[in-house]
DNA sequence: TGCAACTCCTTATGGCATAAAGTAATCTCT
DNA sequence: AGAGATTACTTTATGCCATAAGGAGTTGCA
């Protein structure tokens, strides 16, 4: 289920996001007190969606947990989508704002990626926010800015460093979200990683009994599969998850790596100044 | 007999599909003659879903679209998720099955990526069909054993191998999934990319008027906008997404490049001969 | 011929977002 | 002080959704 941004008022969408003055509950103060507030809504809803996930957060749970009904929301917030973008705008306040650059980009963006990938994993609703056309919101830019003072650093011209950031997202997003969907698949069906596994793959052979002459490959790729540390009770999707995301982003950033020796050379080196940078 | 959670569900679905004889409608022929049969629902079902999307995907359109109620569809199908387990794996099969590896791994991955993209953009609804535990259809595993064809040349490890497919998975499905996401949102509200940006970014300026010295690095990134070409009508916002992939998928390869150059020098070097590693 | 098996329909049930209208609380203005 | 305006919140209703339950009609085999 991916949530789209609210279409409603584009300007009160905004003033909501940040928070500018008159747009608040407390205009006229003519009626009843207000005994909510837009951040005692959002709070409440973000408690919601990360105990029972995003299918789970409707209206009439958020309104529920805060002892009101459903409709009682709607005298703060426009409608759902506009409730889902200040939700996903605040949760991003938690990412650390800046990185150590002593030692230069790599770590940087290896902090990062780790920090990006523990707030998706605490917050799993917002891997269902869409990212086409972002929320705008404050801390969005933020964590935009933060992770562009890293990029700055690799010396990229913009153009690149604009497409640098779309695929580390892309990147650390969908290695999260099969993390994620699998734990929601867990809890939904009531059965293991383990178990649904075990049960599917005997039952694949047993469907399929040819499989492993009709899939070579898979063959030789399934041939390799390690068995987990004693001690780690990881379900092993998860695991599995955990090792793409590691191997991955180390060869996303050698990519990176050779981006930025290519342009390096190209610019150091037209002068004429034989060109060694790093190594 | 005991009965696990979901195994009696598991062995029907997985011969619904691999297309397993004796589970069709038809075994007994004693009632009426079947008026559909599970193909037909899952074309109509894909028919649905591509022109609609998969938030339309109803089984009562579905239905209708088959001159039947929703309702008919639960005699063919057990229910809805079955269904797009169904459509997702008959969808697959669209994919080419190999590729031309004379010229090595790097171009045949290039022209696999290509394709899985377009087939995301045909089928905009596969992005949202969860990854974490895989449908496992027939089709599922023939893309498979496609891309692992393709990656045995670059002579990695299994290991490795495992990981590079979950990012390329993971990086094609999220570049592709912003330009899904994108065309959904505009036919959605009503408002292009070009009107949505320019409406957004004019109130950004209104409601933040301090925004570039709050964010100097985004403001560093924007400076950089190209016009686009003065034939192209492309919507920005795909046009991004689009330059994302190209240049993405070529920092990945770049990636993996590296890692194919350090295994390769492994290989050779095991005695002990100080390996130098790369330049 | 009659019943079992089968397809497909109608009719709930309980969920969802949200529109519309009502009730009661609290302010400002006279 | 009292009236009217304004606002918070509730109730009710509309029209979606998946799907459970039960019923009507069709067909082939005993």
């Amino acid at each position: 289920m991916v949530v789209f941004a609210g279409q409603g008022d584009a300007r009160r969408s905004m003033s909501l996001l940040w928070r500018v003055p008159g747009s608040g509950a407390a205009r006229g103060g003519r009626g009843p007190k207000p005994g909510l507030s837009v951040d005692v809504i959002v709070d409440a809803a973000i408690a919601v969606a990360d105990a029972d996930g995003m299918a789970a957060l409707s209206m009439r749970a958020v309104g529920e947990r805060l002892g009101r009904t459903g409709m009682a929301l709607y005298t703060y917030v426009p409608n759902k989508g506009e409730l889902v973008d200040l939700m996903y705008d605040r949760a991003l306040a938690e990412l650390p704002a800046d990185y150590d650059l002593e030692a230069g980009w790599r770590p940087a963006v290896t902090s990062w990626a780790e920090d990006t990938w523990e707030f998706y994993l605490r917050h799993p609703w917002v891997l269902q926010v869409s990212q086409a056309r972002p929320v705008l919101g404050p801390n969005e830019y933020v964590m935009l800015e933060t992770l562009l003072a890293i990029l700055r650093e690799t010396g990229l011209d913009a153009a690149v460093v604009r497409r640098v950031v779309g695929t580390l997202f892309h990147f650390v997003r969908g290695a999260a979200q099969t993390v994620t969907e699998s734990r929601e698949a867990a809890t939904a069906t009531g059965v293991p990683d383990e178990e649904w596994w075990q049960t599917r793959s005997a039952l694949l052979r047993e469907v399929v009994p040819d499989f492993f002459t009709r899939f070579p490959m898979v063959a030789w790729l399934e041939s390799d599969t390690a068995p987990p540390a004693e001690d780690d009770a990881t379900p092993f999707l998860e695991r599995e998850a955990r090792r793409t995301f590691e191997v991955g982003l180390d060869i996303l950033l050698d990519g990176i790596h050779a981006a930025v020796r290519r342009a390096g050379v190209a610019v150091l080196s037209p002068a004429g100044s034989a060109a060694g940078r790093e190594e």
